[in-house]
RNA sequence: GCCGAAGUGGCGGAACCGGCAGACGCGGCGGACUUAAAAUCCGUUGCCCGCGAGGGCGUGUGGGUUCGAUCCCCACCUUCGGCACCA
């Protein structure tokens, strides 16, 4: 315990910032993007929002992509990994109104703190990089982006829908929470407004969205975008308005259906409350019942309109449309469980064969006609409920010249009749909408156009760009844009007949910041394009990159829509931004809930690098389970990585040392002499080195900590001892930090130079070193252990030389007195050698 | 309702291709060191029976395939995530 005494401590946070200087010093980490001579690595991770505080989550999602990124350096390659934020959104409006502050004011004390947060994490991120999107330098290029867009008949301007607060204004979509839609802010029910609003034409690229072909992708993202997107197959058949005494009839009436082969059985229509005709469809007596129920429709939530489980409502507009196929006249409907935003916002209604048009027929009293059904099943027998079953054995009924067909194969027939007469198409139709791009607040980017009375929408010529965001702000108390009431802002002259104009004061949505970041990153203060072509041609799509699967069908759908459109105006030429995706798990506080400061659940990471440094938090978030799983904050364990790091330190420092506590402490192994020893110590580092650089190319960094402790567990049982601080053990040692300068990049550099000033060798970081390479001889065996099994079951095992054939080890396993006596005279009719790896004898049971 | 992920000791988790279930760590128990505590170190630790050698049971539940199943198949149960009248 004197020998203790001796060395130094392991004092993280003296190591730490430390190291962290000296890194920034050498520009470790700064990326030379015009070095060729060396393969590129993109790594990134998702940007944060600035919202004050960084919680151990931050910690969680970007460690091990640090140790990543520092174990591709270690291959040799040069790699890229940068750092941002996104510094538009609401929060900072939110705080802005509450303080009476300007959000970039709030916004920008919040990257200060999260930069310095960030630095003691020891991540090498290249800050030269670093792209903040509030900045006129970032969203001066949403804007170009923009106009190239609405150039090139990507973005257009349309009335609609769109989420409305009767406090706070317009909302966005993530706005509107809980189960109810209500205001995230004021807690009020969510209306429908009909707006103009600026769209992406994103829907142009849904079947190329549908491709994931060449991507490293997890399969749940995939599904969930392709399940959004919903590409749906079918036809679409023109149905005839019936003439009637207020309607002239002729009109065409089109719906979208999956199911051709089920037209004869439509018994009635339903169109949508926003569809186009249902004004002039309404007979004079039905028009206040349909008036009152629109205006119930418009008002209503959007969530009752959607419940599936709510009772159908609708109202008869007293006018008939004629089927196609049978010239039957059938009822037309507004119902607000048809929706005008899919398909043609009409249905032909087959309430024999959907479940939907099943209830609302039973509700309203309307037939039902079956017309497709099991080749033995009863064509007369009495509809209890939708059949909508699709197998090979059905066929139709009551289907004119095509009852008897095949469902399968009348489905095709009927869509070639109607497209003979000119009454149908098969059609695809997709869930997927345009990007509605128009938020009606302050702190995001200006969309870039003039409205003009005499000229319309003119474009902001790109020599007026940016269009900035005035410095002062007023929000009046309230959540409407203060851009609206802003004349400064507003009032200008047009670019084209220089007459008074207005501008544009919808702001774009700020996922168009994060949609594009990865480009931006290469050269962010260019000012003469938003990306570097050159650089942009070398060094994109990014090669690993890593967040939360909460952006599967946000980010992530929106990022590969941008980069496709993009490609389209002629600035990028790769059809994907991401090769690689890797989504996190999200780390909940302890009570399982979403880490939140009203809920009182942050776990701030700065107070446990106080305690414990920065390396035991990163070891530790990789080393408490697999990182796509994620869970609740516990700092249970925490304790045992920090003892790990501790006997890292003990044994690089002092490899003589002896602890009083172990009796044989300083003995080798029973059995064991010096060479022995020597080989044992050298087969256990490079059997982990192998392992281990697996587990780190893996992403599997929870057992790549269990393995570095693991080796030392067994380099500690040789401390004290003759070989101790001998060659293999210095190997050993030396192999050890190696592993760990990814993962822990702060002890593994302190001890890698102290041992190196030991030698007298002159100081150089472990980060500059190469990753090590497996020495095949050192972790080959001499021996193995085999496990025996009788039916199933071990009851023995021999250690056989590692090359022993399958004869000798079956006789040295039969002439064994434990197996003889498991055996109990039988003789085994079969003998299992599985692959080396085991024996199983079977025996008939007595 | 539909789609997806997951259920393993007291706890976090391991077992990569169907081959020793429980690596590694936490916690517990016992011990060494200490006046004592902390720190450190060593041993032990799935459950049940047994003094012991050993035996039985055991990966959400019930079946199945196999010499052998945490792993594959069928039917359920539970938890979490996403979508939710998409014709």
């Amino acid at each position: 315990m004197t020998e203790r005494a001796r060395i130094e401590r392991y004092r993280p946070t003296e190591i730490e910032p430390r190291w962290q200087a000296r890194w920034a010093e050498l520009g470790l980490y700064r990326t030379d993007l015009a070095d060729t001579s060396r393969p590129k690595f993109y790594a990134l991770t998702m940007y944060d929002y600035p919202s004050g505080d960084l919680h151990i989550g931050h910690w969680y999602a970007k460690t091990p992509i640090d140790a990543i990124a520092r174990f591709h350096r270690m291959h040799g390659e040069n790699v890229f990994m940068p750092i941002g934020f996104d510094a538009f959104g609401l929060p900072a409006e939110n705080a802005a109104i509450k303080n009476r502050v300007n959000p970039r004011t709030w916004t920008m004390a919040n990257i200060d703190k999260m930069r310095s947060q960030l630095r003691s994490m020891g991540a090498s991120f290249d800050w030269s990089a670093e792209v903040v999107t509030c900045e006129p330098e970032y969203y001066r290029w949403n804007q170009w982006l923009f106009l190239e867009f609405l150039k090139a008949g990507l973005a257009y301007r349309q009335k609609s829908a769109v989420d409305w607060c009767p406090n706070d204004g317009t909302l966005a979509r993530e706005q509107v929470e809980g189960t109810d839609r209500h205001c995230w802010r004021c807690g009020a029910l969510v209306e429908k407004r009909e707006l103009d609003q600026w769209y992406l034409r994103v829907t142009r690229y849904a079947d190329e969205l549908l491709n994931f072909e060449g991507l490293g992708w997890p399969d749940p993202v995939r599904i969930m975008q392709t399940n959004w997107i919903g590409r749906s197959e079918g036809a679409e058949v023109t149905f005839t308005t019936a003439p009637s005494a207020h309607h002239p009839g002729g009109a065409p009436l089109r719906v979208f259906t999956t199911r051709p082969d089920t037209l004869f059985g439509a018994t009635f229509m339903v169109v949508a409350p926003e569809h186009p005709l249902v004004a002039s469809l309404t007979a004079p007596e039905r028009k206040a019942e349909v008036d009152a129920y629109l205006a119930q429709a418009a008002a209503r939530t959007e969530i009752d309109r959607l419940a599936a489980d709510r009772e159908k409502t609708g109202v008869a507009l007293g006018a008939d449309a004629i089927n196609p196929v049978n010239e039957a006249r059938i009822p037309i409907f507004v119902a607000d469980y048809v929706l005008g935003s899919y398909g043609t916002g009409a249905i032909m209604a087959v309430p024999a064969h959907d479940e939907r048009d099943f209830d609302f027929a039973t509700r309203f009293g309307l037939p039902i006609v079956k017309v497709v059904m099991p080749a033995d099943g009863d064509p007369e027998a009495a509809v209890a409920s939708a059949f909508v079953e699709h197998s090979a054995d059905e066929v139709l009924v009551n289907s004119g010249t095509f009852s008897g067909r095949p469902a399968g194969e009348a489905l095709t027939e009927i869509v070639a009749w109607l497209a003979e007469r000119d009454a149908g198409q098969p059609t695809v139709t997709y869930r997927l909408r345009d990007w509605g791009f128009s938020r009606q607040r302050f702190w995001g980017t200006p969309i870039p156009v003039i409205h003009c009375e005499r000229c319309g929408i003119v474009p902001v010529p790109k020599g007026d760009l940016p269009v900035l965001l005035p410095d002062t702000v007023d929000y009046a108390g309230s959540g409407v844009n203060p851009l609206t009431r802003d004349a400064a802002f507003l009032n200008v002259s047009c670019p084209t007949c220089a007459g008074p104009a207005q501008r544009e004061s919808d702001t774009m949505d700020t996922f168009m910041d994060s949609s594009w970041y990865w480009f931006r990153y290469l050269s962010p203060h260019r000012d003469d394009g938003p990306i570097d072509p050159a650089l942009v041609k070398r060094w994109t799509p990014v090669d690993q990159y890593t967040g939360g699967a909460e952006h599967a069908v946000l980010h992530l759908l929106y990022s590969r829509e941008i980069t496709k459109m993009m490609r389209d105006i002629g600035l990028v030429e790769q059809d994907e931004p991401f090769l690689r995706l890797f989504n996190q798990g999200q780390i909940l506080g302890a009570d399982g809930e979403r880490m939140s400061k009203s809920r009182g659940n942050v776990q701030d990471p700065d107070d446990l690098v106080a305690r414990y440094g920065a390396d035991t938090i990163r070891l530790f978030l990789m080393f408490m389970g697999p990182w796509d799983q994620g869970g609740p904050w516990s700092s249970t364990g925490i304790g045992g990585v920090h003892r790990f790091l501790n006997r890292i330190w003990t044994l690089a420092l002092d490899p003589n040392g002896l602890e009083g506590g172990d009796p044989d402490a300083g003995k080798l192994p029973p059995g064991e002499d010096a060479a022995r020893a020597e080989r044992s110590i050298r087969m256990a580092a490079h059997r982990t080195l192998r392992v281990v650089t697996e587990e780190y190319a893996g992403f599997r960094f929870n057992t790549m900590v269990a393995h570095l402790m693991e080796l030392a567990n067994t380099l500690f049982r040789y401390r004290g001892t003759e070989v101790a601080a001998g060659p293999a053990w210095n190997e050993a040692i030396g192999l050890i930090l190696l592993m760990l300068a990814p993962a822990a990049p702060h002890i593994s550099d302190e001890l890698w130079n102290r041992r190196r000033a030991a030698s007298g060798a002159p100081e150089s970081s472990i980060h500059l070193e190469a990753w090590p390479a497996v020495d095949t001889s050192a972790s080959a065996t001499e021996t193995r252990e085999v496990p025996i099994q009788v039916n199933g079951k071990v009851r023995d095992r021999v250690t056989v030389p590692a090359g022993i054939d399958q004869a000798e080890l079956e006789r040295l396993v039969l002439a064994r007195d434990r197996i003889r006596e498991v055996l109990a005279g039988r003789t085994p009719e079969r003998v299992i050698h599985a692959g080396g790896r085991l024996v199983n004898l079977v025996v008939r049971e007595p």
